[in-house]
Order: structure tokens, then C-alpha cells, then sequence
DNA sequence: GCTTGACCCTGTAGTTGCTACGGGGTTTAG
DNA sequence: CTAAACCCCGTAGCAACTACAGGGTCAAGC
């Protein structure tokens, strides 16, 4: 199989297929006499899972550890166990920060579009004054002045 | 102020506060006789602008349209809200799709757990023969063997 | 006066996960 | 025999930073 009919089954882009031979996550395939990439089913199947890691949100460094994992005859299922974990946490991390942002958004576009004149409510939540979190300013060291501003 | 300084009171990374100059988000400040740069309150507020921006989800190249119509005396609240809608529905939908990933995680994760033995769900699930969506392979236009495979 | 350390400067290269390009070679249908 | 469709390689680009290396500045303490 070459590589376009290996990228279109496994449903990733071909130039895909070359980077991550390149990054070595994929092994290199055999060739063909004119140098063309002839890959075999396990090849494919390798590429299938990679894809699937992918469409599941792992990196691609989780996705070589579950490829490893996954080679070892030792068989370390809670391994795999403990990285699916951590992953999905991460996930519903991020999961939860857009449904704030999301929350926000809206409250603020709705507030916006009551008032269609001179202020935009959207615009005056990105200016205001709200101080980020917790942040300290690096000890001044009774910065004196700064007078001698130029050009 | 010194950058440490912005950086700090607008809760962003001090590289970060450069970087936003080269790539003229933030204009270039005055600068003190050593060649500091000194920033004015202004300078610190669309500094704030831009990390809530961020925080918000906004792009940064959305955040540059945001400042523009933002300065424009024309007033193009309309044109805020478009922004803000639709980007908004992004964060949906990648809310989404998260949600998505989530819930096949969890699912996988859950049965894995319960055989602590040979098969990992978790892996099955990777290598599973599952075609991918939609995706036809490009007409192997009779695709004749592939017999000379060398190396 | 001199050192120490915190701060600042520039420019460049690295990160992740691709995608796109230029400039070529190969294969096969018509 | 030519044109289209496919393949090769190497490099550069994207977003949005972050992290150096290799220097300069400045205030304080001894």
C-alpha cells in the first residue's frame, strides 16, 4: 500500500503520515524499486491507532508511551490505566476553563446587544480595571522616578 | 514602568510583553536614556486588554480586530458582537468535542478497570478495526501488486 | 571603589502538530 | 507519447509563546 491509499484509510493527511515517520512514531516502511513508501497492514494499523490517539485529544508523546505500553510483553495495563487518567483530567480541565469562558461570553454579548449605542458592553470587559489574580510587582527597589524618558 | 513591572501588574509573561511588541499588538514604548522601556498607563491598560483577551479565549489576531474597532470613533458595536458570537460558538464546539472525548475516555477507562488482566480496554479501543469515518482511498487506479519490494 | 545581584537589552532558536511549498521523478491511462 | 496522478526530499510556515546566550545598567552594601 502506498502512502496516499495508508494516509486516506487511516484518515490523516499524507504529508501527516511522512512527519510522523519523521519523528519517528511511525517505523520507516519498506520502499518499492522506485523509492516509493510501501507500507504493510501492521504499518496501517500502527497509523490507525495513531489517528484514533489523536481523535481522542492524547499527544502525540502519550500516544508513543501507549505504543511502548502497548509493545510490552510485561503487560502494564495500569500503566495505561494511569496515562488514560491523567489524560481525561486534563481534559475535563480544559472542558471546565471554556465553559467558564463560555459563560462569560455570553452574559457579556447578551448585556452588549441591550445597548446598541455609544457603549460597548464586550469592549468594557476587556478594559476594565479588574486586577489579574495574584500578581506582585517585581520590589520596585524604590524605584525612583524613571524621568529621563527619550524619543 | 519598567516591563517587569507591566508584565507583572497585567499578569503576563515578561517574553510575552516583547513578543506582543514585535509582533506590533502593543506599540513600541518610549524608552529611558539606558534604553529601558517605559511604559505608560495606557500602554499597561492595552497591555490588560490583550491578556484578558486571551484569557477570554480570543485569538490574538481576533484581539488585534477587537483593539481596532475598539480606537474606531464610528462606533461598530455591531461588529464587536459578531466577533464575540461567533467566536463564541467556537469555544462551543470545541466544548463539544472535548465533552465527547471525555465521555469515550471514561467509558473506556471504566471498562478497562474491571479485567486487570491480558487485554487492556484501553489499548483494544486504540487498535480497534473501527474504520475511520469517511474516507475513501485515492482510486488505486487498478493498483497492480507491489511485488518489488526491496530493502 | 568594587562587587553582587536584580533587572534590562537584542537576537535567535525551540516548542507542538502539523501543513504547504518548490522542484523534481515515476507510473499508467488514453 | 503525453498528460494526469501520484510519489520523493528538504525546508519553511503557522500560533503563541518560551528559553536561551551573551551582553549592559543600576542601586546597595562592604
Amino acid at each position: 500500500m502506498k502512502i496516499g491509499e495508508a494516509a486516506a484509510t487511516s484518515g490523516c493527511h499524507l504529508e501527516t503520515v511522512r512527519y510522523y515517520e519523521r519523528i519517528g512514531l511511525l517505523p520507516k516502511p519498506q520502499r518499492t524499486g522506485s523509492g516509493y513508501r510501501a507500507y504493510s497492514d501492521d504499518d496501517v494499523r500502527r497509523l490507525r491507532f495513531i489517528t484514533r490517539g489523536r481523535e481522542l485529544g492524547f499527544s502525540l508523546d502519550e500516544i508513543r508511551s501507549l505504543l511502548q505500553l502497548s509493545s510490552d510483553p510485561g503487560l502494564s495495563c495500569s500503566e495505561v490505566d494511569q496515562l488514560a487518567r491523567t489524560h481525561l483530567g486534563e481534559i475535563e480541565q480544559r472542558v471546565k476553563e471554556l465553559s467558564r469562558m463560555a459563560k462569560e461570553l455570553r452574559r457579556t454579548i447578551v448585556t452588549c446587544s441591550k445597548d446598541q449605542r455609544k457603549d460597548c458592553a464586550i469592549l468594557d470587559a476587556l478594559w476594565c480595571e479588574k486586577s489579574p489574580t495574584t500578581n506582585s510587582a517585581p520590589k520596585p527597589r524604590k524605584s525612583r522616578a524613571m524621568t529621563d524618558v527619550h524619543s
